[in-house]
DNA sequence: TCCCGCCCTCGACTTCCATCAAGCTCCGGG
DNA sequence: CCCGGAGCTTGATGGAAGTCGAGGGCGGGA
């Protein structure tokens, strides 16, 4: 277990007695589907580590609307920025599980106290923060500046793993109702959206299986 | 000119000599009403303080659309998480000045040099971008579940200086069609929406005036 | 001073997406 | 085995905001 958090991006750059201080300031969380790990608001005295399962952070409005604003897959780290911010503010989103999942969660103030002896590992958070600013702009344009045909063409080609090419099959990692609020439309949008993709050639659903029939022209449907 | 560099935030945990050698990297920009300081996607070699008149941070979309990100005002430093981004992304929007305008530009390896010997800095970094990921998470939950109404009158109320209540008159900072496109909305849709504004007695404009005659009521529309 | 251009406003029309409503499939539990 | 609910799809309708077109005011430059 020691092994698998040595390995996380944030502390690849702390020695083994600080890396120890950090583990010894943590704990296990496991949470069944629909628990909530904390709330919008609350104070914020941990982050976290995502080990199995699947967590959405989201926002929700008083006129019962809901926000995901992302969808953690295992073995991404979350909240490590609150570590930094105002005390007073709390966590800037809400975190629920929406499959049965097991964390580490990591005391801020350990971490605080243990960054402030290792200026590579500030830098390694300063990285992680500076590449997630971007994909907040990024996030901002296109909820501003274009459709949700474009959204949603954007996020099937985005979810291709890596360098491949030609007609490839991808596995949605949720149900469409919460990729559909992480894209910022209402299911039934998301329905009739795919539908249209599909008549016209690009893709092929099959339940959560989707296979991308013509990459190009997604790409295409993503910038108009 | 020290003086006024040595009072930034970024810089208040610099001692003299380090705090010289980034001085030292620095250089004087001046632009004029529609000049261009960078593009989306241009190398970042520098980050900025901007000392006097207004910048305008943007995306634009193939198709000719702009969604302005944020107005900067003399005082403000921006663009310094790029100093921590992979190289090869370039800066993540444009800035142009919208009226004539004197920066300080600053080397960003400097910077980045001096910051490996001085935690104190990197935490006041991580701070900044910490509570900027907070405001990108508020912008995108307003974009995605308030309407212009709600958007504009939160903006409204945002402008009040601290701690200020009553029918209390504002400046905006900006031409309308400016703000309009900070609150990813068209000019039309915000004269249209202020003049509902207006007409339900929560506010009256004239020009770049606006009086805020309720508050309350206003705050309660940014809700809704 | 006058004129031009930019910014703003207003009306008419269109488009996109949300909402409401109904029916479907799939799956797990009684 | 049947029932019931959750998630998905599809249709009909409405509303919010974008687009297009035109006119007016204001300020800067010739």
């Amino acid at each position: 277990m020691v092994e698998e958090l040595r390995a996380l991006e944030l502390f690849t750059a702390l020695d083994p007695r600080r890396l120890q201080l950090v583990i010894d300031g943590s704990r296990v969380v496991r949470l069944d589907t629909g628990e909530r790990l904390f709330d919008h608001g609350q104070p914020a005295r941990q982050f976290f580590h995502l080990r199995t399962g699947q967590l959405k952070l989201f926002r929700s409005s008083p006129s019962g609307g809901e926000k995901i604003i992302e969808i953690l897959q295992p073995g991404e780290t979350f909240a490590q920025a609150v570590m930094f911010m105002d005390p007073g503010d709390g966590y800037p989103v809400s975190a629920e599980a929406i499959d049965p999942s097991v964390l580490f969660g990591f005391n801020n103030e350990v971490m605080r106290a243990v960054m402030r002896e290792s200026v590579d590992t500030c830098f390694q958070l300063l990285a992680n923060l500076s590449r997630r600013l971007r994909q907040q702009v990024d996030e901002i344009e296109k909820l501003t500046l274009h459709p949700a045909v474009s959204r949603l063409a954007g996020y099937l080609v985005e979810q291709l793993p890596r360098g491949v090419q030609a007609s490839s099959g991808i596995h949605l990692s949720a149900p469409k109702n919460i990729i559909a609020s992480r894209l910022g439309i209402q299911p039934e949008t998301f329905s009739r959206t795919a539908a249209r993709l599909m008549k016209d050639g690009l893709i092929r659903v099959q339940g959560q299986d989707v296979v991308l029939l013509d990459v190009e022209g997604l790409r295409a449907r993503a910038e108009a």
